[in-house]
DNA sequence: CTACCGATTGACT
DNA sequence: GTCAATCGGTAGA
């Protein structure tokens, strides 16, 4: 069951920390597949430097403008990159999935990135995209669907709480002392170096 | 049209 | 630890 509109609907912040643990699932005539959020970043509107949003629309965001609960996809350094559009259209803000924990449909996974290592099946959002198959034609995507590409509660959290931690985001010059970046603490799917956690 | 740059990754010292 | 491949998006002439 595919999380709804609302959920999206709020604080990027809020959404960032509370899409930690779900499930981000993916199916293809090959099968399905897809696992754990591990690591994710909120980019904040038009007050955000880092933000793509922030020096208005161009044809690569307009899917950031639109409807909370979509797809952006867009590409840097020839990979694709996953976010969930939030808040309601014309506030430009979207959480960026860096990592999930490959829990299904491994076999899959491991043939699209062509490496043995399940820890590098998903470990960075453009590793992401590659394992579950998703590009441009996903850009826009509704998530609240339930069809293809979503993201779900995992039904395995039982209400167990998570340990999360924050930091800065990962290759961005400006704005590093937003802690935007959000990711379940000593989990050994989170992309970057080791660095202090900052709470 | 050209020039520059990037929300990355993987190969290499 | 460092570094370059690689190409679409964007701004500017």
């Amino acid at each position: 069951m595919a999380l709804k509109r609302e959920f999206y609907l709020r604080e990027p912040a809020v959404v960032a920390r509370e899409l930690l643990g779900k499930r981000l699932v993916r199916e293809t005539s090959a099968g399905m597949c897809g696992g754990r959020i591990v690591e994710v970043e909120a980019y904040l509107s038009r007050r955000d430097p880092a933000c793509h949003a922030s020096r208005g629309m161009t044809r690569r965001n307009a899917t950031m403008f639109g409807p909370a609960g979509r797809a952006y996809v867009y590409m840097i350094h020839s990979r694709w990159c996953l976010n969930a559009v939030t808040e309601p259209g014309g506030v430009p803000s979207a959480i960026l999935i860096r990592a999930i924990e490959p829990l299904e449909g491994l076999d899959l996974m491991h043939q699209r990135r062509r490496t043995e290592m399940v820890r590098d099946l998903a470990r960075g959002p453009a590793r992401l995209c590659e394992a579950l198959a998703i590009d441009r034609a996903y850009d826009g995507w509704d998530l609240t669907a339930g069809q293809e590409l979503w993201i779900a509660e995992d039904p395995e959290a039982n209400g167990k709480p998570l340990r999360i931690a924050r930091s800065g985001r990962i290759g961005i010059s400006s704005a590093q002392r937003r802690l935007l970046r959000f990711y379940l603490l000593d989990n050994r799917y989170v992309s970057g170096r080791v660095r202090r956690a900052a709470t």
